[in-house]
DNA sequence: GTCACTAATGACCAAGTGGTCACTACCGAC
DNA sequence: GTCGGTAGTGACCACTTGGTCATTAGTGAC
C-alpha cells in the first residue's frame, strides 16, 4: 500500500483518493449517524473520531473540518429526549399503562443507541460534562410533561419515575443480562404498569382531588 | 528540573528518587484503595494507572509490577456488591421501609465510590466487559436476597427494584442533578419507601398468603 | 559490616488520541 | 472552456495511554 509522502514537499498527482463525493450536507449527515452509533455503542470517551469518520466513509480531517471538535460533534449528534413519550393528557386512570407502554415502545424500537436515555446511560460513566446536562435534559422534560397532566407537586414521583426508566434501559441495553432483559416488551410493560401506577399513586390521587375540587 | 537522562548509558547516582517506603503488601493496599476511588470517580476506560499510581504515592511502574494489567487491577480492586443491604427475614410490613433506609444508607454513607452499584454505573458505559458481570452479581445478590425474604416468584419485583436503585443511585451520584439529587436522604427514604412498597406489593401479598396458607 | 533479595523507580516505547493544515480535485457559475 | 470556492484528503503534531525494563536502594539474615 503506497502512501502519500509529504505532499508538502513534492507533488503527487498519482495519490488521488479514490472517490470524492462531494456533497456537504451528505456528509454531515453521514457523520452524524455514524456519531450516534459509535457514541452509542462505545460511550463518548472510547469513541473515536477516526471510527466514526470510517462508518460515514470520510476521512477524521472531514469530521473534525465540520463540527471542530468531538465535544460539538456529541452535542450535534445527540438525539433530542424523548423520554416522556406517552405521557399526555387523558384519562388519569389509563395514564401508567399508556406511560409504561410508551417507554418501552421508545427504547425497543429504538435501536441502535437512538433513544437518549440509552446515550445517556453509555456517555455517562465516561464523561460527567456530557452526562449532567443530558440528565438534566431528560428530567426536566419529565418532570415538565408530567406537570402538566397531573399539576405541581409531582416532580419527585416523576423524578422516581425517571430513575426506574433509567434502571430499566440499563438492565436491557447497557448491561443486557439479568431478570428484566430475558422479558419481551409486552411482559416488560405488564410488570410497569402497575409499578408506574404505584409509583404516581399519589400524584395522581392529587391530580384527581384538585380536578375535582375545580369542578 | 533535572531528569534522569538514559539511566541505562550513564549511572547517575543523584538521581535517587525522594523516598522509599519498602513495604509490599502497604503499597498494594494503598493502590487498591486509590484505584478503588478513581475507578468509581472516573470510569475504567478514563481512569489512569498514572492518576491511581500518584494517588497511591507511588509509581506507574509500581502498579504494573503488583497487578500486571489495568483490568487485574480493576478485577481485584472491586468492592463485592452489598446492594441489597437491609433485606433481612422479619416483619413483612416494615420490609419496604428497611429496604429503603438500607439502600439510601449504603449509597450515601459508602462515600468515595465504595458501593458496588456506583462502581457499575460508573463502569459500565466504559466498558461492558465489565459492566455485564457486575450486573449480574448485583441482581443476583439482590434477588436471591428477596427470593429468601418473599419467597420464588419475587424475581421479577426484585429486579425492577434493583432497577429503580440503579436509577436513583445514578441520579445522586453520577448526574448529581435534578429533583432527587436535591432531597436530603432522610427525604429519599420518605419518597422511596412507599414506592418500594408499591412495587413489592404483589411479592409481598403472595408471600403473606403462602405463610397464611402454611399455619 | 555485608550481601542477597526484591520493592521501587523513572526513562523509555509503541500505539492511539484529538486536532491542524497544506494541498488536491470536484462542481457550479460564467 | 476556465476558474474560484470549497469539500475532502492525509501527513503531521503534541500529548496521553498501558506496558517494559535496566537500574537503584532499602531491609532482614547472617
Amino acid at each position: 500500500m503506497t502512501t502519500c509522502i509529504l505532499s508538502r514537499m513534492e507533488s503527487r498527482p498519482d495519490c488521488a483518493p479514490p472517490r470524492r463525493r462531494r456533497d456537504a450536507q451528505a456528509s454531515r449527515a453521514a457523520i452524524l449517524e455514524a456519531a450516534r452509533e459509535v457514541f452509542a455503542e462505545r460511550g463518548y470517551a472510547r469513541a473515536t473520531i477516526r471510527e466514526i469518520a470510517r462508518r460515514a466513509g470520510v476521512t477524521h480531517g472531514l469530521v473534525m473540518r465540520h463540527f471542530g471538535s468531538k465535544e460539538q460533534l456529541l452535542i450535534e449528534a445527540l438525539p433530542g429526549p424523548r423520554a416522556a413519550a406517552g405521557v399526555v393528557p387523558g384519562d388519569l386512570a389509563t395514564l401508567p399503562e399508556r406511560v409504561a407502554a410508551g417507554f418501552v415502545a421508545g427504547i425497543e424500537s429504538a435501536g441502535r443507541g437512538e433513544h437518549a436515555v440509552v446515550a445517556l446511560i453509555r456517555s455517562a460513566a465516561s464523561d460527567e460534562e456530557v452526562a449532567m446536562p443530558l440528565y438534566a435534559a431528560v428530567e426536566r422534560e419529565i418532570t415538565e410533561t408530567f406537570r402538566a397532566v397531573l399539576g405541581p407537586g409531582s416532580e419527585v414521583y416523576a423524578g422516581l419515575l425517571g430513575s426506574l426508566f433509567i434502571g430499566v434501559t440499563f438492565a436491557r441495553h447497557v448491561a443486557r443480562t439479568g431478570v428484566l432483559a430475558q422479558l419481551s416488551p409486552e411482559e416488560l410493560v405488564g410488570y410497569l404498569t402497575p409499578a408506574i401506577r404505584a409509583l404516581l399513586a399519589p400524584a395522581i390521587a392529587e391530580a384527581e382531588h384538585g380536578t375535582k375540587r375545580k369542578q
